[in-house]
DNA sequence: ACTCACTGTGGATACGTTTTCATGCATCTC
DNA sequence: GAGATGCATGAAAACGTATCCACAGTGAGT
């Protein structure tokens, strides 16, 4: 089952291979022998192999999207966000899941570069370090959603990133990767704000590996009345963040409200809290991260802090795609605080 | 920013381009050249580029994966089960997103017959004749989940499936497609008998596109109690589930069960029935098809009848990269009927 | 000692494409 | 009419790899 190729076409259409590839991409040609040329190649189902291309080419054109977990919803919409920016522009996508474990993100990078894919959209799980071979090979890499730890005592980069409203920001300097994030800062000051405005005064975290920013916004929100207590961090797993829902509810009777870094930490904390006989909202309020479906189905509905999932993997995907043209250091999407049924007066 | 071809070890360790390609893939060479090439090629942090390879043996390796909607939680798992499997075989995988639509369908496999993709694993949402371009060109198919819809007539594919057990069945035919798929007729009839055995004669079932097995089995189980104005479809769509949800519920009154055929319809009844103020169990008794975290955090909790998601892709993974060899013509993997809160007896 | 088998090795080739370069032809300009 | 300009075209090179084939060297068997 031998592949027709552009010399079988260039053969029956009695011209070079050179101006069968001309017409085929856009080229210059004369009227009739592009018609010619088209009508064989249509007729003999020709398809120009992606693998002649690249390697002449030296690139892959797809791109890679690397994500912590496909099962999380959030992820879910993540990728369709960058399936239907690659799509609109043809390009295949490698994806992979690293499990939030910077040893297979380490191996995926690799294999990566192995399939000389040159742009990347990740959710980073490692430090930054991880990621030096990539961008020293000359990939275009976008984070998503995520930044790689830094090293202490830089500034938090967010103040430099561009805003919504087209905000350019000074060109970025060598080595900066454009990140596309969601306003955690902002969404978590709106919900602590909503929490405090309902009469909570001890409000609890619980977060799962990774996002710093939002740790940080909280403790920022929460000023005077954050207690580092009440803030506890679970491991990637459901039964670590089960875990460490109950721990925090027992240990500390006295939170009336929770903050849950993410939907499994939500997961987590409504069970817990079931299981230990708390009304949602009677005794503890509870406000979630990421609008998942069940959200709304739950009892009682949940009040969340939407972020635009599918959105962040698109703006990512265009990031990536506009590749020599210079790029803004990143794209700052807004959050929005979605009020249900799962917060109310404290008790 | 050139990339260490195999040529520059060759030429650093002192030796033909012939000699690393074969030490590198496990050929023979004496210890002191395999030691010297490896040691240089690690020095010089050489990658082979896959595009040469591939090029040269007219593959590219990788595997693509086609579903319907990454959002589903249904399909998150079955990618995570199907990138599990390809990355402990070193294998990229290329995943597409059909959106239940043919046309994107056929574009897509478009794409991976362009990328010299020769092994697909597909979640098919168009028809069988959609494949011919793909099998033709040799592609190895692998369907996971749902069957493509064939020319009335035929016999249920079904009953020639390797069960779990291991039975083999005759040789496949030319041009059959291998299938791994989650036992619909059992995880349906013990549904069914399931809300019989609470009492209920009016049971109705929601559906989405697809998934005609399931339908099959549900009349097969209801026997004489089938009723075909009880068995309505939606779309693919959100609002068209909760619209056929609502319909059906509204149109008749007199139905006491329902079983969702898919996570969306579920979650579509759900919201209808509250929403006409129908309590579950108590006015409805409910049964949804794959369970997804939510079903255990819903109100009452849900009783589901569970596919392994992770594993139908990991088996089909599985299926995929066993290229040559004879593989059986299917794989069916057992359902369970997870039993929570949201059936009762007939009110 | 001669052949034979075998092993390790490197040169050359092919994979399918894009792109550069040179060639031929037609048209335009002075 | 001669030179210049432009355009369509095809031959050939290059991308990085795996593999076929030939060649040299070695050891054993006769």
């Amino acid at each position: 089952m031998k592949r027709t190729t552009i010399k079988d076409v260039a053969e029956a259409a009695g011209v070079g291979v050179a101006t069968v590839s001309r017409v085929l991409s856009g080229g210059s040609a004369s009227a009739e022998t592009r018609e010619r040329v088209l009508a064989v190649a249509a007729h003999l189902d020709y398809r120009p192999s992606a693998l002649g291309r690249n390697l002449r080419q030296q690139r892959t054109g797809g791109i890679g999207l690397l994500v912590p977990d496909l099962t999380d919803t959030l992820y879910g919409r993540l990728a369709e966000g960058v399936l239907a920016c690659a799509r609109s522009a043809g390009e295949p996508v490698v994806v992979g899941s690293t499990g939030d474990d910077p040893e297979q993100e380490a191996e995926l990078i690799g294999m990566l570069l192995e399939q000389s894919v040159d742009r990347v959209i990740a959710v980073p799980s490692g430090d930054a370090e991880a990621w030096g071979p990539a961008i020293r090979a000359g990939m275009t890499v976008v984070f998503v959603g995520e930044q790689p730890e830094e090293e202490p005592g830089d500034d938090d980069p967010l103040d430099e990133l561009l805003l919504l409203d087209g905000v350019r920001t000074p060109p970025k300097p060598d080595g900066a990767i454009p990140t596309v994030l969601a306003d955690d800062r902002s969404g978590v000051r709106t919900a602590v704000q909503y929490l405090k405005g309902l009469g909570h005064r001890r409000i609890a975290y619980l977060g799962g590996p990774g996002h710093p920013r939002r740790v940080a916004a909280f403790r920022e929100a929460l000023g005077e009345l954050a207690d580092e207590e009440l803030i506890v961090f679970a491991g990637g797993g459901r039964d670590s963040a089960y875990a460490a829902a109950s721990g925090l509810l027992q240990r500390h009777r006295d939170v009336t409200a929770l903050l849950a870094g993410g939907n499994r930490l939500g997961e987590a904390a409504v069970l817990a809290s079931r299981e230990l006989g708390l009304r949602i909202p009677g005794d503890l309020s509870l406000v979630m991260y990421d609008d998942v479906p069940w959200a709304e189905l739950c009892s009682p509905p949940l009040t969340v802090i939407a972020q635009p999932g599918q959105d962040l993997g698109y703006r990512a995907a265009e990031l990536v795609l506009r590749a020599g043209a210079r790029r803004p250091r990143g794209v700052l999407l807004p959050t929005e605080l979605i009020v249900r049924g799962s917060c109310g007066p404290r008790p």
